[in-house]
RNA sequence: UGAGAAGUAGCUCAGUUGGUUAGAGUUUGAAACUGAUACUUUCACGGUCGGAGGUUCGAGUCCUUCCUUCUCAACCA
């Protein structure tokens, strides 16, 4: 059986054909299959959706899990992993919304919600067909059988019961939040909709500093104590409509503030007044402060002002004020105090922030941590109410008028602060321009308002959830400590509520009253209280008639028949239990799907028999996502145990985009704590962003984006997967560009596919199908030796870094051994071994050796390059059968042996690849080419460890660089100049200060000096009255030049060559010419490797002598069986002219003989 | 605004606990080698290691500060 052959390497076409052999055989299957009784390694996948195309970063993202899950099932694990879909969510429904012509105040109207969510269902789907054909396509093994998919009612009902839980914990709770919210499209915006690009815009509103007066007590009293006027606070506000509904002050614990005396620029009043010290020259120009008080005159421009004293925001604390605009009192808490926030800057403003905790989510926030009651002055439709008397009614933004004239100014902002004036309550009003966000739908701005929310108390866990973050392996770590770690310290309550229609109902029922909740926990659960309503009589008859008539679209005809007659039972009858079998019926109906409008439709039953209905929100998807270790395993109504007992949770590891930090990682976390006081995954690959190549951001409308079914169509996804793998950490940011693939293409496939095929080239005409006995290493050649202990030493680092999840590390050391190493240094020197002489000893040594490292490779590579490397495993193990498997992710990992890695040998090679290049280097300066051999090289030797090193190697170095011999010099007659400096590593902890001082003396050493210390093995001198001692490790010592001699050194080495040249050499040189066109000739009239031949040379006076006197070393080197210098090729047809050396041309001939 | 990451040759990236001429590939140009090669080898060009300070005998590496880019979270007076 002969290895294949091939003449082309099509990356892209070994993809399919791997491909279609994993399909027909099963691998994937038989890959999980093997490793049936092993230990399992966990893994997640987080659920894309599929309703948006796949872009080139999934290719990243999946690439790095299917790496380590390769990588794990070769070392033995048994790693399952389920594909799964995330369909519900806020993108999903604007896309259906778009699609369909509508907007959310439709569903319901124009369309059903029943209809509309089915849409959705459809939609969210959209792509599967692309999804699985690039999962396919780019060797990502993952389950698509039997994927988890959220909208599933099993997916659905695990949810419920990890939402029960919390809200047994106590978890879970309703209450208020502030939230950005459009009063002209009267819906909530989540912060998705506000970073749609356009909605921040730069805006002039009116902006006021207020003055709020101090109520003179025990508090206060330090503030008046100084003065003789009214005091208060300077408060600035871009948004004086909130200013009715404030409740305090906010000050920087930190930050000084002075109590200025000075005169309302308004009223002309006397006031004293409180600012933050940094911000005083804003509002006080210095020159102002000479200015005398009695001098002042209403109106005069120059107001004067006098420091009366200086303060720490501190010591205002709790000190009571004037409510600025009473129309109303709040009705709970303690309000209009003084109040630390530590938000609080200097940057504008005063240095005293207003607080309306209706209106901010700080103000909300330090609202309640002092209990300062809040105010809501404003309705949902952005108008204010009632009990604000002449402002009642009026839009706090004038756009929100369905009438508003842009060219008349009627902001009630303006008219708030004309009032403030004129009370004395404003001290500096302008206009003032900032970016303010605005409603993505109505393009009017939007408000922050407080909204009815229902929350799960993470911050309750936080602590907890700190601490076993520091158990997480992050790759990168900072990520971890950094950027989640920080989050974590800054938790706020997660807010679970949206009021969308596409998503995980909330399974919350209350009453009326809002007395009584009942959180639901499993789809039998509310069966058995739905029927429990059922009982209670709640179900009325109309009521299910409605419910009926709604569904009639969706039922099957079965079902209307039935449902039909059983209504008509009843309306004849008007029998009770006819009523509660169509009660019981229309339940069962509507637990078929548990999303709206379904679950909506249910009536629950209190302790007394009173009705409860759902709240009518909808959970946020990421609860969606962050429970897929349980919901995916429909926990606990099967595999209670996998969860329980911990056999498939936590992850061992996952991976997504550096996004999912506050997004998916969060909310496993976040639910693995809260309900299982355990981190959901143990590892995490946070990868970076797949950017374009000038380091811009993909995007569809820049249309920089870039396909991933072309490029991988176009490079195969071997290539593809290398190339971003290996070119930055997969946490960098990675800068897409084809031409680096192509890159990887040509560079590491290219070399490698060419090593095997130079392997097979031989292997095949030898026959070498690994048939013998493994020859021992003390048998195999020195180059044998080397390059299998630099494979082990490889295997032991590439198994380290996939163990600590560092791809790009692993990727780069294959990629450089196969250039380096294999391709470039052992199959060069080794290919004589290969097409010389007989099947030997030594040649099966050689092929064995080059096949354990090509079989290693591709076991090394496989979890990186799938495709590419199991094609290249086939192709060597058909042959062979060294592996009992058929398909490379089927085999174990390589291990490394100790006993094989030689260092010394390493070492030493790498000193004959330095010699090697350095000769060749001096070739390349006094134009020698290497084809004309030398006679010999001269070796400075410095000490006997590195002679035997050097001798060991010499003869590589002699044919690799096409010299006679190496001669090894010993300084003995002083003929080398040798050069000295001192060793910073060792001599500067010991010297420190001197360095300097040192450094001068020892490079100033003369050969006496350097000699005195290589004898000696110490060197005793002083330097700034300080003995120094130097041994022979605190220096070092190179030779620099060997005179008389052409000498290259580099990195401390230094070699001379002999360029002499006798008439031997360069008549062999010339016959190595000759040799070198007639091998040129053989490849282009294509001949075989091993066809023998009669090769005619036409007499020639430069060239004869060379010819002759080389005759048995021309003929061996061609396969020539005979040489005929002639003088008739002249007339020959078949002469072909070539030029030996410069203006010497000859004619050759070559026939192929038969034999 | 906050948090995180990054900034080294035209481009893509290495650069260990600080140690004295800062590397590789790629690009461009010149040449050589090759009976596996789409490779390789050699030479040339290419750097204020983002800027400025500081610590140290010594800083690409540690500290401070500023600038730029990206990401996430936010934007509240």
């Amino acid at each position: 059986m002969k290895y294949k052959e091939y003449k082309q390497l099509q990356l892209s076409e070994i993809g399919k054909e791997i491909r279609n052999y994993w399909e027909k055989h099963d691998i994937f299957q038989k890959s999980i299959d093997i490793r049936k009784n092993a230990l399992p390694f966990v893994f997640y996948e987080g659920p894309p959706s599929a309703n948006g195309k796949p872009g080139i970063h999934h290719v990243m993202a999946r690439a790095i899990k299917d790496i380590f899950c390769r990588y794990k099932t070769q070392k033995g694990f048994l790693v399952e992993r389920k594909a799964g879909w995330d369909t519900h969510g806020l993108p999903v429904e604007m896309g259906v919304e778009k699609s369909l012509g509508i907007t959310k105040e439709d569903i319901g109207k124009k369309i059903s919600i029943a209809d509309y969510n089915n849409e959705c269902r459809k939609d969210v789907m959209k792509f599967k067909s692309e999804w699985d054909e690039l999962t396919m396509m780019m060797g990502y093994w993952v389950n698509l059988d039997n994927p988890y998919i959220t909208f599933e009612n099993n997916y659905i009902e695990t949810l419920w019961q990890l939402l029960k839980r919390l809200y047994e914990k106590g978890l879970l709770y309703k209450g208020y939040s502030i939230q950005p919210y459009s009063p002209a499209a009267g819906t909530g915006l989540s912060t998705h909709e506000l970073n749609q690009p356009g909605c921040y815009r730069n805006v002039k509103d009116t902006s006021a500093v207020a003055q709020f007066k101090v109520i003179r007590n025990k508090l206060s009293e330090k503030l008046f104590s100084l003065t003789d006027t009214d005091v208060y606070f300077l408060a600035w506000t871009t948004t004086p409509w909130t200013l009715p509904s404030n409740t305090g002050l906010a000050v920087g614990a930190k930050i000084n503030y002075l109590l200025i005396k000075t005169f309302n620029p308004y009223t002309f009043i006397p006031v004293s007044l409180v600012v933050a010290k940094d911000l005083v020259s804003k509002y006080f120009p210095e020159k102002n402060a000479d200015l005398p008080f009695e001098d002042y005159k209403e109106g005069d421009k120059n107001i004067p002002f006098k420091v009366l004293g200086e303060f720490s925001g501190r010591e205002f604390e709790n000190i009571n004020y004037e409510q600025l605009m009473p129309y109303a009192k709040p009705e709970e808490g303690n309000p209009f105090r003084v109040v630390l926030g530590d938000f609080v800057t200097t940057e504008d403003g005063t240095g005293i922030v207003h607080i309306a905790p209706s209106f901010g989510a700080d103000d909300f926030r330090v609202g309640k941590q002092y209990g300062l009651g809040a105010l809501t002055m404003v309705d949902k439709r952005g108008q204010f109410i009632e009990t604000m008397a002449e402002f009642a009614g009026r839009y706090v933004k004038p756009e929100y008028d369905t009438n508003f004239d842009p060219s008349k100014d009627n902001s009630v902002d303006v008219d708030i602060v004309i009032k403030l004036k004129a009370e004395n309550k404003a001290f500096k009003v302008e206009k003032y321009e900032h970016s303010y966000p605005h409603c993505w739908r109505t393009d009017k701005p939007i408000l922050y308002y407080p909204l009815d929310s229902w929350f799960i108390r993470t911050t309750a866990l936080k602590e907890r959830m700190i601490e076993l973050n520091k158990t997480i392996n992050w790759k990168p770590e900072s990520t971890g400590s950094g950027r989640f770690g920080n989050w974590l310290e800054n938790l706020v309550d997660w807010n679970l509520s949206r009021s969308r229609y596409w998503g995980t109902p909330l399974p919350i029922w209350v009453d009326k009253d809002r007395t009584e909740f009942k959180c639901i926990g499993s789809v039998e659960e509310l069966k058995t209280e739905a029927f429990k309503a059922v009982e209670a009589n709640l179900y009325s008859f109309d009521y299910l008639r409605d419910i009926v008539e709604k569904y009639k679209t969706i039922f099957t005809t079965e079902e209307r028949d039935d449902f039909n007659a059983r209504i008509n039972c009843v309306i004849d009858r008007n029998e009770e239990t006819g009523l509660r079998k169509l009660a019981y019926k229309v339940v069962e109906f509507l637990l078929k799907d548990v999303h709206r409008p379904y679950a909506d439709d249910f009536i629950l039953a209190t302790q007394d028999g009173k009705a409860m209905y759902r709240e009518a929100d909808l959970i946020d998807v990421w609860f969606d996502s962050g429970a897929m270790p349980y919901a995916q395993l429909h926990y606990p109504f099967e595999n209670k145990n996998l969860i329980d007992e911990k056999k498939y949770f936590p992850a061992d590891f996952i991976a997504e985009g550096v996004d999912q930090t506050r997004g998916w990682f969060f909310t496993l976390h976040a639910i693995g704590t809260m309900l299982f006081d355990s981190v959901a995954f143990k590892t995490v690959v946070s990868n970076g962003l797949v950017l374009d190549k000038n380091g811009n951001k993909m995007s569809k409308r820049l249309g920089n984006a870039v396909d991933p079914f072309e490029t991988i169509e176009k490079f195969g996804p071997d290539a593809t997967r290398w190339y971003m793998i290996t070119n930055a950490q997969p946490w960098d940011n990675l800068k897409f560009d084809a031409e680096g693939i192509s890159e990887v293409q040509r560079k590491f496939f290219g070399t490698l596919y060419n090593t095997y095929a130079f392997f097979v080239l031989y292997a095949n005409i030898d026959g070498f199908t690994y048939k013998e006995k493994d020859i021992p290493l003390q048998e195999r050649a020195e180059i044998d030796r080397w390059i299998i202990s630099e494979l082990n030493t490889l295997i032991k680092d590439v198994d380290a870094a996939y163990d600590n999840f560092e791809p790009t590390q692993a990727g780069r050391l294959i990629q450089n051994f196969v250039d380096e190493y294999l391709s470039n240094w052992y199959v060069r020197l080794c290919r004589r071994r290969f097409w010389k002489g007989e099947y030997s000893h030594d040649k099966i040594a050689a092929y064995q050796t080059l096949y354990t490292c090509l079989d290693t490779i591709a076991r090394l590579s496989a979890p990186i390059a799938p495709f590419f490397m199991d094609k290249l495993f086939l192709d060597l193990n058909n042959v062979t059968s060294k592996h009992n498997a058929i398909s490379v992710h089927l085999t174990d990992f390589p291990v490394f042996q100790q006993n094989s890695i030689d260092k010394d040998l390493e070492e030493r090679m790498q000193l004959a690849q330095k010699f090697s290049s350095m000769i060749l280097s001096l070739r390349k300066k006094n134009n020698i080419r290497v084809r004309q051999p030398l006679n010999k090289i001269l070796i400075p030797v410095l000490n006997p460890a590195f002679e035997k090193q050097v001798r060991k190697v010499e003869n590589l170095i002699l044919s690799e660089v096409n010299v006679k011999t190496a001669e090894y010099l010993y300084d003995t007659a002083g003929i080398f100049v040798k050069s000295i400096k001192p060793n910073f590593k060792t001599l500067g902890p010991k010297y420190g200060k001197i360095m300097k001082q040192i450094a001068a003396v020892v490079q100033d050493f003369n050969s006496d000096d350097i000699n005195k210390i290589e004898k000696d093995g110490v060197y005793i001198f002083s330097c700034e009255n300080q003995s120094v001692t130097l041994t022979t490790e605190d220096v070092i010592i190179t030779t620099q030049d060997v005179p008389g001699w052409l000498v290259a050194t580099n990195d401390g080495f230094t070699i001379a060559l002999d360029i002499t040249l006798t008439p031997e050499l360069i008549e062999e040189g010339i016959a190595r010419e000759i040799i070198n066109r007639v091998q040129n000739i053989r490849k282009e009239q294509g001949l075989e490797v091993t066809d023998k031949i009669t090769l005619y040379i036409e007499s020639h006076n430069e060239i004869n002598s060379a010819v002759n006197n080389n005759i048995s070393y021309i003929c061996t080197e061609i396969l020539a069986q005979n040489l005929i210098v002639t003088e008739n090729l002249i007339n020959d047809h078949n002469k072909i002219e070539v030029e030996i050396l410069e203006d010497i041309k000859v004619f050759l001939k070559i026939e192929k003989n038969n034999n």
